[in-house]
Formats: structure tokens, sequence, C-alpha cells
DNA sequence: CCATTCTTGTGCAAACAATCACATAAAATG
DNA sequence: CATTTTATGTGATTGTTTGCACAAGAATGG
């Protein structure tokens, strides 16, 4: 079970075995094997057989896997098993979005700290009713609330500046929203969610298509 | 230039490669070598040229590419020198978050049409003006205003649903931010875009750092 | 308790992707 | 105009990821 050794693709599809698995378990379903739950996922049923085999083996022969218990272990690996305490960056269309949007929180992801440069918002409070705070405050409240992860929507010319914030604050994990890449120093993480460039991934493909 | 020989990775990058270039063009650059370019984007050098090269000779050797010219290019071949027309089907947070973001537009897409299931919704305005339609209304107006790219911002239980609907009305490429795993016939594509994933993954390399 | 059925776990080969290293060509220099 | 410098384009190499195919283990049924 070598950090190193473990396809990062192998990670993004436990993501998806763990909500398919949420599913089942909703659907009142025990047990299931790799055919249907790769099915579920949209991967081949050996992929998951692998990916799992990387961690240990969770499976029963001829029966398959247990939902419950492979979801329990899935959830384990991942480090889902608990609360991560988030600050988000950025308080516009989509900042008040993410702050809103319920499936975070399902996941045990939770904004306990939201942020703006901006002077005119600074000091509001959100529907929520969560106050905006002003970067000035960032350090200090990472720290007292023991902020792991930070989450960028700010438009995309203020996003490295933001970053070298974040890191400064002791933050180790970004997710960014806005359309640009991150230069990050070493052991720091950053992952993109990038509606353009999955756009531009659909226009390419139609486009090849209609020739 | 054999359509199927091209990694995904690439299509992906060339959409970095772009929006890189779109800024230095900005910034009254004229020429960039692919060091510079692989840099701001967060690949290796060769990687730039190799991606290139799958579409043709864009450089000059011991010069480097002419910004505008290669903009030029990698535009034509994701198929950006035009503009997309697009529907938003789910008009909850994040789904407003979308209409408002002016990113889309900025590079060519439109949402031309707006859609809800929830009958309160049906009949009244965006902030933008825009009506939202009911799900009866689909078929004929994706036709109407040749509408080419779905983009799915429903809750989970009504996405599979959303895409059979889209994929009945014509449509032939889906952006998807329901976390859930889409089932689409033979030739049709979605793509996701999936905050969780992203939040696991972080989850992850944060936890096995912790080890 | 043996045979049959089922489905996992995994060695191996194939497909795919990234990187190196250098030949090639253009420009700059003296 | 020969030499040096620079940076592209690409064949070769290395590394990674996927998928097949089957042995191994567990349950079932006669």
């Amino acid at each position: 079970m070598k950090f190193s050794k473990i396809p990062s693709a192998t990670i993004t599809r436990l993501s998806l075995y763990s909500r398919a698995l949420e599913d089942l378990m909703h659907g009142q379903v025990n047990i299931i094997a790799s055919d249907k739950l790769a099915q579920k996922c949209g991967v081949n049923p050996a992929q998951v057989r692998k990916d799992l085999a990387y961690f240990g083996e969770f499976g029963v022969r001829g029966v398959g896997y247990f939902v419950k218990e492979l979801l329990f272990e899935i959830k384990k690996i991942l480090g889902l098993n608990r609360r991560w305490r988030m600050a988000l960056i950025g308080i516009g269309n989509l900042g008040l979005a993410l702050v809103a949007h319920e499936n975070f929180l399902k996941q045990g992801y939770e904004f306990v700290a939201v942020f703006d440069v901006d002077p005119k918002k600074v000091g509001r409070r959100l529907p929520s009713m969560q106050m905006i705070h002003g970067m000035d405050e960032l350090e200090a409240i990472v720290k007292e609330k023991q902020i792991e992860i930070g989450v960028i929507a700010t438009p995309a010319s203020q996003a490295q500046a933001t970053a070298r914030l974040l890191v400064a604050a002791g933050i180790k994990a970004i997710l960014n929203f806005a359309p640009v890449q991150i230069q990050m120093p070493e052991g720091f993480i950053v992952d993109n969610v990038d509606f353009t460039v999955k756009l531009d991934n659909l226009a390419y493909h139609l486009t090849m298509e209609a020739v």
C-alpha cells in the first residue's frame, strides 16, 4: 500500500465508487458485484477490482462486495470518515452558489469561513448569516478554525495572489475555480475545477464529429 | 491528423494553452517559446511541442511561436472560432451562477435558453431577463435555437432523466454538474464537472501526507 | 462430499502517455 | 559567409494505465 504507486485515476474512481455505493445503500442493496458497480460508474469491471486491490481484499469470491462495508473502507481510504473545514475566497455568483450547495456538507465538507478582497463586501453577511472577512484576517482565522482546504472562487487575475496568501496562512490544499493555472510550492496541492476546459473538450468533439 | 490518434489529455492541454496565449496576447507578448508556455501551464516543454505537432508545424525553429498565430490555430482546432449555443437545465443556486458567469460568453459559449421542472419557476424570468421554460418546451426550443450543448445543473436524482430528454431533443454533447455518472447512448458525449470528486482527491492526499 | 456455479484477485500483455535527446532549421554574430 | 546560438519537431525510450484471461476461493445443490 505504497502511496506513490497508486494511480491518481484510481483515487478519482474511488470517489465515484463511494458515491455509487452510497446510492446503493439508500436503495437497500446489501451486496454488489464488480460488474454492476462498474456499470454504474461507467468503468471496466476489472478496473474496479484492481482499484480496490491496491488497498486490500474487500470482496468475497463468488459473492461480491458488501455495500456497507466497502463504502466504509473506501471512505476511510479517501479520508472521508471525518469533517473537512474549508475557507472560501471570492464571494461572487459562483462563491455564493458554492456556499449554498448542500452536497458539500453531505459529504463532510464545510465552509467555516468566507473571504473577499472587496471592502464593500467585507463585514456583510451571507444569506446563511456567515460574516464575510477581509483578506487581512485570513491567517488568523485559518489557524483559529484549523482550516485545511482553501477554495478559490476569485477572478482569474486574483487567483495566484490568493493562493500565495492561503499557502502563507498554512493551507496545504486548494481547490481552484478560477480559469488559470496556479503555481504552488513543493508539497502543496492544487486541483482545478475548470468549466471552460470541459466545454472546449465538448466543442472539439462536436467539431471533429461534423467533419 | 487522425481524430482517433490524438490523446484526450492533449485536447485538455490545448485548452490551457489557448487560455495562456490569450493572456500573453493581452500582455503584448508577440512570441513565446515552448519552455515559457509550458511553465505557464504547468507541463513539460516537450509535451507542448508534441501536442502541437499532432496538428501541424506552428513554430519557427530558433525563435518560438507567434502568439497571435498559434492562438488562432488552437482555437480553430478546438472549434472555438465560432459561438456555441447552450441550454441550461436546472435553475438552482448553481444554475443561476452559471448563467451569470461571464467567462462562458468571453469564450464563445452562450446560454440561449434555460429550463426547469419546477412549475413554480417556469414562466418566471432570471435577473438577466431570460424566461425559464418548462421541460415540455425543450425539444422545440432546442431545434428552433439550434442548441448543440446541454448543461445539466439539476439535483443528482433528475440528472439521468434530464440527459434522456436532451438526447431526445437532438443534443449531442452534455456538460453535467450533477454528482452522478450519466449513461449515454453511443455517439453522444458527457463530460462531468464534479466538485466533490475533486475535494475527495484533496482529502486523500492530505490524509496520506499526514501518515 | 463432489460437482457446479459464481465472482473475486491478479499476472501478464497491450495500449496509451510522457519524457528524453538530438537532428534540423532559422537567426544572430563576428 | 562560416560559426555559434537558439528553440522547434520528432524518433526512441521509458513509464503508466488499462483490460484480458484465468486461477483461487466461496457458496449452492444434488
